[in-house]
DNA sequence: GCCGTTTTCGGCCCGACTGTTTTCAGTCG
């Protein structure tokens, strides 16, 4: 059987190439193949089945897809090789995706150090840099050979653990192949990806079947399957070729709720558990909830109360529900016990989406075309926010293009009317924060504009004092409404610059900003406990998709999560309002 | 290598920062 591309597969290739053409200083063309790497990443239709339907001609529908791409798309998917690819691979033999993967490690800096130290991958780099190879290169010094260590370092320790975006979907393909088993009656993922955490270590799946063997059996010979660690009637646990590790349990029915909770955690959510099931007199593991009991020959003997569901266990426990979010062990319990736990944000409370690129900067397609797929995803609002003229790699808009941007969404919602789709376009931009607090557009663009979204992109280093200074005086011109992205982190690849959030979060309280929680899977900045402090001091929060491309509309479910995880309900959050309660915010604040 | 409200050929990829340098290459957004 041919094997089928995913648009993830594809795209990793074109960038490589892309990074490759770099390296040798070709002009415009890394741009041109990073570009279209984007678009195919983001691209809603599987690439392999499109070409399949429509041919070469399909493909150079797709943005940033011209001739020549097409073409080397085609040899990909056909012959599963592309030449052009492996000729590139050859002259620089190196593990690309993960040396640049390092923080200020760029396609110049790999081929040097692969030429002059033969350097491949990350040993070989931890070893050059310890040995004090790396200084002594022509361009390098003890300052950046300390920057590599530093970054291998950081690599290494977000060490194991994968963003909850690349585990999910692999995690729902085994949940559902799975549960297709014969015999299988029911299969959940449980552990940290039940949790929504933002990194996953392993994922543990549950399964009731009537024959364990057959469903055993099924798991290690899955075609991904690299390595079997384990494989019994109860417990089997193997590594994926993607590296993730993944553990399958088979319980019995009756216990499947104890089980479920047991497997979900955390640890010391389970621990606390067990420590008010004890001081009630009864005994709780994963099998159940047992009450002690007399015995006819008098030994001790133990009465299952509750463990076939998660709910009828901690009604048993007389508490509330916990949803899966909240069990960290931070407080839950107690609320539970009170009646005290909140309502939460649910997963289908969104009516829009604040921070929304299109091809007028560094997204993919048109105003239009996000519109609608935001309309599908059944939001009744977006805001377009592209960038600022300061990232002008990303082509970010300036004073005279945000005005024709601004016609162009009339033009758009005027036509969105017309043909009776329900999504209103906002008019906004993200706007950079410069160096002193300043902004990036003129206060007169910026009062034109609906959504004011104001973020930071330069300077991470400042001191932890510049940086909060600059953030707030942003955050204190009258016509800021959000703060993006409000602590510049990337999970497993980049630190969140210094920054004093409590002081960030108090004035938002004063000023009435909104923070974001950016929903995009290797961001999701708020972070939980953030969020937290926001909920707990009034602050409103927004929950964003930073989508770049239609198909990434559907983050806006880890956005969600990680609201939840903070706490937070539905009021907390702004853009569950309708749009003519959602125009009331900014209004107030400019006391118009 | 792509693309067309400024163009089917000639733009696109700017500007700041860091670390290495002593005038600049590499990286990042």
């Amino acid at each position: 059987m041919r094997k089928v591309f995913s648009n993830q597969e594809i795209a990793r290739v074109l960038s490589e190439i892309g990074e490759y053409l770099a390296m040798q200083d070709v002009p415009f063309k890394p741009r041109a193949y990073e570009k279209v790497a984007v678009a195919i990443e983001g691209f809603e239709e599987n690439v392999s089945e499109l070409y399949g339907k429509g041919g070469i001609k399909a493909l150079e529908e797709i943005p940033g897809v011209g001739a020549s791409i097409a073409e080397k798309i085609e040899e990909l998917i056909t012959t599963g090789k592309l030449k052009y690819y492996e000729q590139l691979k050859k002259r620089t033999p190196v593990d690309l995706g993960t040396l640049s993967s390092i923080e200020g490690m760029g396609p110049k800096s790999v081929k040097k150090l692969y030429q002059k130290l033969h350097v491949r991958n990350l040993e070989d780099l931890e070893k050059a840099a310890r040995s004090g190879k790396v200084k002594k290169l022509e361009g390098f010094g003890a300052k950046s050979e300390e920057n590599i260590l530093k970054g291998i370092e950081f690599l290494k320790s977000s060490g194991g653990r994968f963003a909850l975006g690349s585990v999910l979907p692999q995690a729902r393909l085994l949940e559902e192949r799975l549960s297709k088993v014969k015999g299988v009656s029911k299969v959940v993922v449980a552990g940290s990806v039940r949790r929504w955490k933002e990194t996953i270590g392993d994922v543990d799946i549950l399964a009731v079947a009537d024959n364990s063997s057959r469903i055993m059996d099924y798991f290690v010979r899955m075609p991904e399957v690299k390595r079997v660690f384990a494989k019994g009637a109860t417990k089997s646990m193997v590594k994926l070729s993607s590296g993730l590790d993944v553990d399958l349990r088979v319980v019995p029915a009756q216990s499947y709720g104890a089980a479920l909770n047991y497997f979900t955690g955390s640890k010391d959510h389970n621990v606390a558990l067990r420590q008010r099931a004890i001081k009630m007199g009864y005994k709780l593991n994963e099998y159940g909830l047992f009450r002690r009991q007399a015995t006819s020959d008098k030994r001790q003997g133990w009465k299952m109360i509750a463990g076939r569901t998660e709910e009828e266990l901690y009604k048993a426990l007389r508490l509330s529900y916990i949803e899966p979010e909240l069990r960290e062990n931070t407080g839950e319990i107690e609320a539970a016990a009170g009646k005290k736990l909140p309502s939460l944000v649910g997963y289908s409370d969104l009516k829009g989406d604040l921070q929304v690129q299109t091809d007028w900067s560094d997204g993919s397609d048109s105003i239009e075309t996000m519109a609608k797929a935001a309309a599908a995803r059944g939001l009744v609002y977006i805001a377009i926010t592209d960038h600022t003229k300061r990232l002008a790699m990303t082509h970010g808009l300036d004073e005279k293009r945000i005005l024709k941007q601004m016609s162009e969404i009339d033009r758009v919602n005027k036509k969105l009317q017309v043909s009776g789709i329900k999504c209103h376009v906002l008019k906004g931009t993200e706007c950079d924060i410069l160096k002193d607090g300043s902004l990036d557009l003129s206060d007169e663009a910026l009062s034109k504009l609906d959504v004011v979204g104001v973020s930071v992109h330069s300077l991470f280093n400042l001191s932890r004092k510049e940086q909060t200074a600059r953030i707030v005086r942003a955050m204190n011109n009258p016509h800021v409404d959000i703060l993006f992205h409000p602590t510049g982190r990337i999970i497993n690849k980049r630190k969140p610059y210094d920054v004093d959030m409590d002081e960030i979060i108090k004035t938002a309280k004063q000023t009435g900003t909104i923070l974001e929680i950016d929903a995009y899977p290797d961001r999701l900045d708020l972070k939980d406990e953030h969020i937290r402090k926001c909920v707990a001091a009034g602050v409103r929060m927004s929950i964003d998709s930073d989508a770049h491309s239609p198909a990434h509309f559907p983050v806006l479910e880890f956005g969600i999560a990680q609201a939840r995880r903070g706490w937070a309900g539905k009021d907390d959050i702004v853009n569950t309002q309708s749009l003519v309660k959602l125009r009331e915010i900014p209004k107030k604040r400019r006391g118009s």
